[in-house]
DNA sequence: CGGGCCCTTGATCCGGCTCAACATTCGTGG
DNA sequence: CCACGAATGTTGAGCCGGATCAAGGGCCCG
């Protein structure tokens, strides 16, 4: 098994990693979890692991690459609504709501762990793991506000730096950061569906956070160099994330 | 008791009123509800109901008037992240999070029931009434996965078409629209606090809204005269809300 | 070695913001 | 019931952030 720079075993599973930061979790709970994980399958970028009006069943776990929620307009225009990185869970709850209102998409190549309704419901019934699968859900609710603070009042660049602070500290708490640099495997135009812009845009904008110092790209991968600069512009206060230690490597 | 247009009494919960357009509910579902919205007490507008960084404990159900979720950015801009309007429940859920992330204010005068946590407890260990709930909270969160459809990807007069329709479909499902209109009790700031603008657009969009025969505003009834066309131009899909028949009065 | 996709850059345009003045309504106390 | 002040709504002029349109360059992959 490959180790992985945030420590840990490559596949030892985010999923698993993730909930651990909501929580105590036990061997009976992680062993359940990488059930889950073995069941892997992988989806090449630009896929669809959910229409818009499908019926829901189980979850989904996004276990490598980056995955997003999604809806378009009648004009082709696409919003991104959320992100799922590695440990994410996309939980189509049963049989709550019969008809999905959004689409899931692969932003890269992933590799993602279908989980059947009765699995799910394995998990949820013990309650360690039922409790750090909530929070998850309340994190993911958090973020949705957080995504509309970052639309409705902050301009261009702040968009971006927040985004990309968010994501720091996502892909910290599953070991997918090197220091303050990550990979990053979506383009611009991704990033300008995320945060509601032109692709024409986001490269002026990223240009400018370049130019300033504050980040860098070289192929995939994004380096925050000035994080503190960067949140401060931002007004990144990781708090929404509910972690312990957002900060810490 | 007073009778209202939608049908039902004025006190008869507007909170079991909701919940009941999500699964049937019996007598004493009802009764566990009826209790709830008895201890309620009024606030004025403009008051918080609950900080940023308080400690969450129960919940708060609003029996009358608009309230909402918003944020503050050190400028002073404010972000509403989401109305909740009668029937609406905010859940601090226990014990899961220990800080909550964002502010809950009136934006009217309101009615409002504070539930502790056990008696949130009591509510939730009702099969029928639990389902209710859950259902709620994840159209809650449809909803803002719409709001970020709204200001990433729609126009000025758009979003506001758009959040007027959602409006309309959810206080019908309370009993308080007339026909095509309701009570809208805030003001054009709120608005733009809202859909990430200015008052100043606010109220210029407003006015195209109403020359444009799709609108009427009388004191803080708002008309939406031409339905079809307002929810065409807004592409307003209320499938998102998943109530059962949307467009019923 | 060719064809997409993605990134980059320039020129121009426009939706929505800012600033400012004024009108209206509302709540309040006299 | 009126008078007042404050909050809200309305309107204009000018500006600016980000969109649009368009062209070219790099790079990956077949």
């Amino acid at each position: 098994m490959k180790v992985v720079p945030g420590g840990g075993t490559a596949m030892s599973g985010p999923v698993l990693r993730k909930l651990q930061g909501f929580g105590r979790l036990d061997d009976a709970d992680a062993a359940a979890l990488a059930m889950l994980e073995a069941g892997t399958r992988p989806v090449p970028a630009g896929a669809d692991l959910i229409c818009e009006g499908d019926r829901p069943e189980g979850m989904i776990a996004v276990i490598e690459g980056f995955a997003c929620r999604y809806r378009l307009r009648e004009n082709g225009a696409r919003q991104i609504m959320a992100y799922l990185v590695p440990g994410d869970i996309c939980d189509f709850d049963s049989s709550v709501l019969n008809r999905i209102d959004h689409a899931v998409g692969t932003l890269s190549n992933c590799r993602v762990a279908r989980v059947a309704p009765e699995a799910g419901r394995d998990l949820r019934s013990r309650p360690a793991l039922a409790r750090s699968l909530r929070t998850a859900a309340l994190v993911d609710e958090a973020i949705l506000r957080e995504w509309i603070m970052n639309l409705g009042r902050r301009s261009a660049v702040e968009r971006l730096a927040h985004l990309f602070c968010e994501l720091l500290v996502r892909l910290r708490a599953v070991g997918l950061t090197f220091g303050n640099s990550y990979d990053l495997p979506i383009t611009q135009l991704d990033l300008a569906d995320t945060t509601g812009m032109t692709s024409v845009h986001v490269n002026r904008s990223l240009g400018e956070l370049k130019r300033a110092g504050l980040i860098e790209r070289t192929g995939r991968r994004l380096t925050l160099c000035d994080l503190p600069r960067l949140m401060d512009m931002a007004e990144f206060r990781p708090n929404y994330l509910h972690r312990e230690r957002p900060e810490a490597a």
